[in-house]
DNA sequence: CCATTTATGGAATGTTCATTCCATAATGGC
DNA sequence: GCCATTATGGAATGAACATTCCATAAATGG
């Protein structure tokens, strides 16, 4: 019938996603990312309507990959362990393959606030959602016993966002992979039961 | 002889500071830029050099700002107090008076990755002398046997500095300063020891 | 192998951007 | 009160931007 379409959508959007990690969405110019795409802008503009809708379907890519590694990580581990963990895969994501680059949702909150509140306010739900499922592992630690018995579950979600928010801007700061896993270390330390760590 | 200057320079960097602090630096547009200083064109290139160089001026007040509180808290306390008091201060510039703008430091850090190597770079330094002055207190707190025992002086910059690039961003993802005030005095309370708490 | 349909990439468009140019305004010295 | 000098704000400029337009390409059904 018609002509097929030879756009690979998935690798664009992943080419997409590399770009505007590395550069911020308001910086990335439409050649740059059509280049990075490697398509044409009239290809580009039938498959994603606009430079800002294709933001946010890479956003959304990304927000499902990171939530399907959350799932992962809790089919094999609970409470703390669960949370280490989950704090170390995304340290290695953050500061080894995309290095210097931070985490895109916390680099975008920053560069959309005031900017455009519609997608600042999706960004920050998807981070509500981060804060739910940390809730459940520091009440499964709670019962458990492993978590320090003078911290509240509510007060060590807080904690927790503080220093995934703080690893993601050190380590765009230049904070080496090694220097953030050691950072976890030490925060996880923290909140643990003392006879655990000393 | 000539014609004298009308603009203020102060009141015209001051209002340059709000506008990228609440914009950030490439979002903010020359005419946006003009009106909020109030000045022409002409004036502005005459007095300022151009928008990159207004930008790194505003950085330079706004750092020489930040230094001058820390020593005014540091003539009055020391050890986990003055970093304690610091933090505080902080927390309430950026929660009260710009509302939701976070650090202007910080979020240059992430907008200016990969985009200004040269101003990147400067930034980045900036937070060495904070590093650096953290460091100062923590040994002090080490001496004076308020600082846990268990924690090393170069663990605890980074885990101050961790929290103090988060707790910037989450103001900008909408933390009130009631909240963030709590988060600081739970961060100090993990980091001294045990007897002074519990 | 032609007709139809749709994908494609590059040229064209109109807007916005940072910057420069310039006629005018405001001062002090004469 | 006029001259020299410099500040001023708005108009002019040219580059870059996101988006649209379009001639062409690539496929299938007849």
């Amino acid at each position: 019938m018609a002509r097929p379409v030879q756009i690979d959508r998935s690798k664009a959007l992943r080419a997409a996603r590399d770009i505007f990690w590395r550069q911020g969405f308001t910086t990335t110019s439409m050649s740059q990312l059509l280049k990075a795409m490697d398509i044409g802008s009239g290809s580009f503009y039938a498959a994603f309507g606009s430079k800002p809708e294709l933001f946010a379907q890479v956003i959304e890519k990304y927000q499902n990959w990171s939530a399907a590694q959350w799932e992962r990580i809790r089919t094999a581990r609970k409470g703390l362990d669960a949370i280490s963990e989950f704090l170390n895969s995304t340290v290695v994501d953050v500061s080894d393959k995309n290095r210097r680059n931070g985490c895109l949702l916390v680099n975008s909150i920053l560069e959309m606030e005031g900017v455009d509140t519609a997608l600042h306010q999706q960004l920050v739900g998807k981070f509500n959602g981060l804060e739910q499922r940390l809730s459940v592992c520091l009440q499964e630690a709670k019962d458990s016993g492993t978590l320090r018995e003078d911290l509240s579950v509510a007060e060590g979600v807080g904690y927790l966002m503080t220093h995934i928010y703080g690893l993601r801007v050190a380590s765009r700061a230049g904070l080496s992979r090694a220097e953030a896993s050691q950072r976890v270390q030490l925060l996880i330390r923290m909140i643990s039961t003392s006879n655990t760590w000393g």
